[in-house]
Order: structure tokens, then sequence, then C-alpha cells
DNA sequence: CCGAACTCGGATAACTCCTGTCCGAGACAG
DNA sequence: CTGTCTCGGACAGGAGTTATCCGAGTTCGG
């Protein structure tokens, strides 16, 4: 039960986003998070499926934001990049063996089904509650607004360092 | 973020062993719902590290409940076979990168992460909520009190069938 | 008292999904 | 029109889950 790890790869890229009024290649994202490039690639594809940010190509390209902060949940996050499928698959045990429940009264979940459904639905409310708007706002409150302004100021700073950066790969 | 498949089963067999006394075998149990033998004993032997049930050996050996079916929930069945790590786990990449945020500043949790931990402590309270109990008698509610009557009795009917019972595998 | 059958418990393979990586198609800028 | 940069999907490696088996321990019957 945990959860995909290239979630957090993306709830953070969507915060840094927010900044940000250009598109930002994944590169750069990657590079300021200090993760495997690659593999973010594959996370901000996924938000990309998911109608969620808006890819640009050729060269000034990259991710920007498809609606405004406070119209994109958590759960929009987590659905598009670790699937939307349920975390309880009833298989409809109570059908099979010798004491089989008829099919006739098998219209309504079994009630272990039941509670896990209703557990998932409190847990994907808790998650659709907060916004990445939200978020952003939790990170101002935290850190003041220049954390935020820097990243916005790092993002549009081209191509500052250059080798002289500490690549330690 | 699916859960483990063998919590369905897990379950299932705590809410049937409310209804039995004596100890039940996991052979019993897999004959019952008609699923694999050797798997199924894997689960219970978690619920026996998890101090759910106990397990009984020797010739009328088998698995019983060791508290009353209130007071085991949902959530202690998932955690005992599914494992009681959180959903999301924050591997702090705020302190990473170019623009990492000083040590001193990340004493709270990230906003992203408080998020998660909030939706998690959502989804254990829901499955908090409901017992193995409740689940016997959401069952009793839906198909009457005959259906876990007629798995006691299966259950003490100790060797019915035998060769003649219909074994498709 | 001894033997046997039955039970759980852990150690052992096969499989699926996640993690991580790469190269090609397409598009904007010059 | 060319070049460079970007995304997008196709390709291996590894961890975790699924499924299975056999051995240690215990109780019942003779």
């Amino acid at each position: 039960m945990k959860l995909s790890g290239g979630v957090e790869w993306a709830l953070h890229c969507c915060v840094v986003l927010t900044t940000a009024t250009e598109p930002v290649p994944a590169a750069r994202l990657a590079e300021l998070h200090d993760v495997s490039g690659s593999y973010l690639a594959k996370q901000l594809q996924a938000l990309s499926r998911a109608g969620l940010v808006t890819s640009v190509q050729g060269n000034a390209g990259g991710y920007v934001l498809t609606r405004a902060p406070e119209l994109i949940t958590i759960l929009d996050v987590v659905e598009a990049v670790d699937g939307a499928q349920p975390t309880f698959v009833c298989t409809e045990i109570r059908q099979r063996g010798p004491l089989a429940a008829a099919q006739e009264a098998c219209t309504r979940p079994c009630p272990i089904a039941r509670a896990m459904a209703g557990a998932d639905a409190a847990w994907r409310a808790a998650l659709q509650a907060t916004s990445i708007a939200d978020l952003a706002g939790g990170v101002d409150d935290d850190y003041g607004p220049t954390a935020l302004a820097g990243i916005r100021t790092w993002l549009t700073g081209p191509d500052e360092g250059g080798t002289a950066t500490g690549e330690r790969g």
C-alpha cells in the first residue's frame, strides 16, 4: 500500500510550475529537484496525458499548467501519476467455494468491499480538499514569499553555471 | 496504490472466524473461499504475528481470534497483512538541488507531506471505525443469519464430501 | 510409552509492477 | 531551410508481491 514515488516529484513540480509563467523543461525541473531527468519526464508525461499540464515543444518549450492552481487538486495529480484504480478490488470470493452466495443476493457489494470503499472515498476526499494553490500558500507560510520567488528567479535564470555548477554525477 | 490482494482473504477469514469457537485450519478456510491454501497460510501467519489470531498446532489445531470481534478493526487486519508503513513517504527533495531549503527551516514536514499525511490519517480513521463485528453484522443484515450459521455448520462438518466434491483444479 | 497424522512456520521460485534509462519524432527559432 | 531543443514512447534492471513447497512441533490414538 505504498504510493508510487513519482507522485512526490509530480506534486513538487506542480507547485514549482505555479511560479512560472513560461514553459519549463523537464530537465530544468529535474535539476532543481536533483532527481533523474529521464524518470521525471515520465511523470510529466502522465500529467500531460491527464490534461493537467500542457507540453510545448521546440526551443523554448516545456510544461505549463493548464488551469489555475486552485483548480488542480492533489487527487488529480495522484490519479494522473499513480492511476485512478481503487485501493481495494473485491474479487467476489463470496461467490466461490462450496457455500457460495447466490448471485441474485450479490447485487450489492459485500460489507467488506463497502467498508473499504468508504475508506477509499475518505482518502480521496481529503486529497481533493487540498489544491496546488493551497500547497504553494503553505510554502509561503512556512518559508516566506522569498522561497517561491527565488525558484521563479532560478527558473528564468537561463544558463547559469554551466560546468561550474557542482555536478557530482 | 493497490492494496495487497491477501488483505481481502484475511478480512473474510476474520469474519468467518467470528462464527467459529474451535480452531479452524488454514486449509479449511482456503477450501471455503476456494483460494490457494498455501498462500492463505501466509496471510494467516501475518495475522498471527500481529497478535490478532492465535495458532494452535496439532491434530485439532488451527486459528482462533484472540479478541472479541468488536475489538478488532479493519485497520488492524490491513496493517497486519499489508504492513503499517504510510501510503506516502517524503524523500525531502526540498533539501536537495541548487535551491535546497535550509535544514533549520525543515523542522516541520513540507506542505505536501502534511496533506498526504492528513489523507492517510482519514483513510486509517475510516478503517478503524469499522470492526470485524460490524462486518459480520453487515453480512447478517444482507443475507440473514442463515448465512453465517451455515458457515459455522460447514466448518464443524468435519470430512464431508471427500473426492465427491466438485474439485475442478 | 510409541507411532502416526495433522498442524503451523519459514524458506524457496515465478511473476508483475515500479524504477531508471535510452533514442527517435516533432516543433519553434534563427 | 537548417539546427537545436523539446517531448513522447520503447527498452532493460530490480524490488515487491504472488504462489508453492517442505521441515519442525504438537496432539491424538494404539
